[in-house]
DNA sequence: ACCTCTTGTGTACACTTGTTCACTAATGTG
DNA sequence: CACATTAGTGAACAAGTGTACACAAGAGGT
């Protein structure tokens, strides 16, 4: 029988939180996990959840909160060190990329919630991206790449572009992360796409399309 | 008690079918239903499934199948209302959408096997999707709309307008349905990428963008 | 040193789950 | 009509589930 062990404050509620994103990493999605099954890949008690959440939901909307941190730590990066404008893409997708291969967990619990049952944690999820895509728009305004697009129009583009590597993640979480190619070839389509609809923005009037 | 009642061949299963489509139309997400929960929202007992399914991620793949018709119905659908090109988007978009709702059940199962937990199923859905962009990429070719275009620079195209119009379902799907202005925000907005993509595409030079 | 709050533990209970089995009514085939 | 097959039923079982409760060990304040 385990004796007690009293654990720096907050740390079962970090290996609850952990325990269930290694389970989604396992490939098991978010929505079929159950308390005692994330206790038990914690190495606790059931009981002890409660400690800290009132159910399963609840700890998915505290993941997302933590994905935030994630999200913007990489945003972070990727300000950093995109120093020439004409790399921008490029590198950008790498740094996801890189992010996303590094925090694999973290990026399909948010592939998931995308999609998933809780509306709490599927809100969150967007929440997060429109705040990605308003400052990607307010660092292309701040380059000034984008003088001739409208802010409606700018909002379009980066929200296009958002989605579009959000969209590429699930790709990404779908190869084994160490198959090297198959990782080269989402970049690179990654890529494409966003030149793809950076083309489309800097040649908008404003109006209609094809 | 129930009466043994000997129906038209395949019902039950149809009506298997249907009750997962039903629970997950009303926010539960496929990967955690369970047989038992499933064949009662079916009014059958739970080892009925087992004549017609091998298990859940079976009855996923039998699902999949069914998607496949939904959309090669729409698609048809879009090719015969689809008159005069200057209207393509819109209309190809208005057409998407009245689908999507009237066949939300089977859209949502759709969104959610994406990022779903059934390797199979996620494979399935994506080569739906892959089929879906390659049958546009025809399309376009036929209707003489992407001489400049090389082959995998239209393929990019496609599967780019794919990728989107699938990301709007889940703004749709989060919507009541019948919120007929939220639904026309996410119509139009969704009108919008496309264009952006196409303009991109019809500007594209076939080496990189901004 | 005392008290209180927080956090982790073990036990318990009622309920649900997946799956097996033997049984039976309807159906199609000869 | 006889017969094999299919497709439905109900009972059963072991395993797993969420949650409530009472208890105890350590932390922090006074």
């Amino acid at each position: 029988m385990a004796e007690k062990q009293r654990r720096k404050p907050g740390e079962t509620r970090a290996k609850l939180m952990d325990a269930a994103l290694t389970l989604v990493g396992k490939g098991r999605h978010f929505a079929s996990l159950g308390i005692r099954e994330v206790t038990r890949q914690a190495g606790v008690v059931p009981t002890s959840f409660y400690r800290h959440f009132r159910n399963m939901d609840d700890l998915g909307l505290q993941l997302v909160d933590e994905l935030g941190l994630v999200l913007r730590r990489m945003m972070r990066e990727a300000r950093g060190n995109v120093l020439q404008a004409d790399k921008l893409i490029e590198e950008s997708v790498a740094i996801f990329i890189s992010h996303a291969q590094s925090n694999r967990n973290f990026f399909m619990f948010m592939a998931q919630g995308l999609a998933g049952e809780s509306r709490a944690v599927q809100e969150g999820i967007r929440s997060e991206m429109r705040f990605f895509a308003s400052e990607l728009a307010n660092d292309l305004r701040r380059l000034r790449l984008v003088d001739h697009l409208s802010d409606a129009d700018l909002d379009i583009t980066c929200d296009l572009v958002v989605r579009s590597v959000a969209f590429s993640l699930t790709d990404l979480l779908g190869v084994s992360g160490d198959d090297d190619y198959q990782v080269e070839q989402i970049r690179k389509r990654t890529t494409r796409f966003l030149q793809l609809i950076f083309v489309g923005a800097a040649h908008w009037d404003g109006k209609s399309g094809i």
